[in-house]
RNA sequence: GGGGCCGUGGUGCAGUUUGGUUAGCACGCUGGCCUGUCAAGCCAGAGGUCGCGGGUUCAAGUCCCGUCGGCCCCGCCA
């Protein structure tokens, strides 16, 4: 056979190579037959060209009507501008089609399960059991060479300040507290297990005290938790570590990354600094420590408003110390009755015990709890929300904080139904002052609202003992439109902190040395001052390729029970193999 | 651990509420026609254990129980 080596790609000849003689390589992505003269688009990653396939054209023993749908070909021809009427405006490569001579099968393919074409009605199950078919989807294929330019970008970016790209272990000692690990038994110390890592932070912090100075990983972190569309059991973090920095040195290096990221990758210019609000004023005014800032919809405390109403829902939330609060929601008055109540059965659903809500029309009040709202309650609310003329205004009273997040839980369904999401723009936010401590109900203790590791306010620190819920720590997260997109911290970097902190969490000095002694010990040893940040890659390029799922930037991912459809793990092993690994399988179910 | 939705030719869906003769549509597939198509067109055709198991019934895609698989959410995810 003839050297079938490809002069191009399926996606780079232009006019101007009319004339060349191309050797091309491809799948069939559809044939058009019309008698004496035929129709071959030639797909690879690069692109797609058309073919023109007539009699004359070498077929090796083939008939054109013999080929099939995604068949390997080989096409030996020579370009062709096309015709006057017949470009393709629609195809980079519409200018030209490729005149064959000689066509050679490399491989059949069977009639694939479902078409390969850019909108595909195929389940995703179906997807994920033949993704390397789906991977051939133009929309697929984009998130995919999208997510290795968002890597490479990054590197750029970290490379050119100074970082260095540094291997941790994915072979670690469990950790204590924070997600389920996935283990992995020791065959050359029986009964004994190494977990997968959740993430690389430990190790981070030792090579800061290596005085490695800056580091990142693009890091593979493993948690066995349930999944969710944006959460899979492993998951990519862009994961940087930096030494004698603050918190504005983290922030401002992201904002450059992100910036970088943004230009070369979508041509957008994102506007830096990034908001900053603080958890307090997040939670506040959004009822979510991840608000999504492209529209406004803020939630007002209004009980005060309501000294003078008679209705009971009112006086019992102001007599037993209860918060009420606010949104307007701007020319919703027109909204039914029924409208209005389907967002209370989302508050009922996240744990609240529905909404009140009253419209402002021609001046007044209307419906709801309107009769129950006297003149001097509807001044100061009209002041308080800044009420027009067509707007709904929904209420709702409970404990403390609980009503901020009920209501914050409208809001994004409110900014729907009201058609205000802005098209295209990138609401980046870093919220701040996260509380070093939260305290948990199933556990009677206070534990690590991010990870024991991070370094308290100074101002704070004389709470630690005596008010541990008021400490807040050198904390963030990075928000985009209303997804999380990253978390990290200023840590703490000496010894004596930090076994005041692992102690306040339920770590006394001696659990604390048997688990965490070997980082303890390290910060006895000249710890630098550092901090860093875990940006999540598959959101990022999840939120990039505007995607609803991170499945779909992963190449193989897998399903919400933690399944791999294409290769079908997980799976059982030979009993020999258990044995081997001290371990027996008698209370699991046989298939 | 809990709640919800889904499972019908290769694919996506209709049919299930109210059980009843040959399970319908679109795409794909197969064969034929066709010398300028590019989501080609036209003609003809094949293709279904209704996820699986059990039950109710004269009769089950349809009703009941169980089970498996997929998706979404709560819990969980420092």
């Amino acid at each position: 056979m003839r050297d079938w080596k490809r002069t191009h790609t399926c996606g780079a000849l232009r006019g101007m190579d009319a004339g060349s003689g191309v050797v091309l390589v491809g799948w069939l992505h559809r044939l058009r037959t019309h008698g004496g003269v035929n129709f071959a688009d030639l797909r690879d990653r690069y692109g797609m060209t058309q073919v023109v396939l007539r009699d004359e054209a070498e077929m090796h023993g083939r008939s054109v009507t013999g080929l099939r749908g995604e068949f390997v070909l080989g096409i030996r021809g020579r370009v062709s501008a096309r015709p006057d009427g017949m470009v393709n405006p629609k195809m980079a490569t519409g200018e030209i089609e490729v005149l064959a001579d000689e066509v050679v099968v490399l491989n059949e393919s069977e009639v694939p399960p479902f078409v390969i074409e850019d909108e595909t009605n195929a389940n995703e199950d179906l997807r994920l059991k033949y993704r390397y078919l789906d991977l051939r989807r133009t929309p697929m294929k984009n998130n995919i060479v999208l997510r290795h330019r968002v890597a490479q970008a990054a590197r750029e970016v970290l490379n050119g300040e100074d970082f260095l790209e540094v291997e941790t272990p994915t072979l670690v000692k469990q950790t204590p507290e924070g997600a389920r690990d996935f283990l992995v038994p020791s065959r050359l110390q029986p009964g004994k297990f190494y977990a997968l890592p959740q993430s690389p932070q430990l190790y981070k912090q030792l090579l800061m005290i290596s005085g490695l100075d800056r580091y990142y990983q693009l890091a593979r972190c493993l948690r066995d938790e349930d999944l969710r569309a944006d959460r899979q059991p492993e998951h990519t973090q862009i994961d940087i570590e930096m030494s004698f920095v603050t918190e504005d040195d983290v922030f401002a290096l992201c904002e450059r990354l992100m910036s970088h990221l943004f230009r070369t990758v979508l041509d957008r210019d994102l506007e830096v600094p990034f908001r900053r609000l603080t958890y307090a004023e997040a939670m506040s005014r959004y009822g979510s420590d991840k608000p999504d800032l492209r529209f406004g919809l803020e939630i007002v405390e209004v009980g005060d408003c309501l000294q003078t109403s008679g209705l009971k829902i009112f006086q019992d939330a102001l007599s037993s110390g209860n918060t009420i609060c606010a949104i307007r929601v701007p020319g919703a008055a027109g909204w039914s009755r029924k409208e209005i109540e389907a967002f209370g059965s989302i508050m009922e659903e996240a744990g609240g015990r529905g909404v009140l809500w009253t419209k402002a029309e021609a001046g007044g009040f209307t419906g709801g709890v309107a009769k129950h709202l006297d003149e001097s309650c509807r001044d100061s609310l009209r002041e308080r929300l800044g009420i027009g003329d067509t707007d709904l205004v929904l209420l709702a009273a409970d404990k403390g904080s609980r009503v901020n997040v009920l209501l914050g839980v409208l809001r994004r369904p409110l900014a729907e139904k009201l058609g205000i999401i802005p098209e295209g723009v990138d609401a980046f936010a870093w919220v701040t002052e996260f509380p070093l401590f939260e305290w948990s109900e199933e556990e009677d203790k206070w534990e690590s609202t991010h990870h024991m590791f991070c370094m308290p306010r100074c101002e704070d620190l004389d709470y630690l003992d005596s008010d541990p819920g008021r400490v807040r720590g050198q904390v963030y997260d990075l928000v985009y439109n209303g997804i999380e997109l990253g978390s990290g911290s200023i840590r703490c970097h000496l010894r004596s902190l930090q076994e005041k902190i692992m102690k306040r969490v339920g770590f006394p000095a001696e659990l604390a040395e048997e688990r965490f002694g070997f980082l303890l010990k390290a910060f006895e040893h000249g710890a630098p001052p550092h901090g860093g940040i875990a940006l999540g890659l598959d959101r990022l390029v999840m939120v990039m390729a505007c995607r609803e799922t991170i499945r779909d930037v992963i190449a193989f991912p897998k399903t919400t029970t933690g399944g791999s459809l294409v290769d079908g793990c997980p799976s059982r092993v030979p009993a020999r193999e258990l044995e081997e690994l001290g371990l027996t399988q008698s209370e699991l179910k046989k298939d």
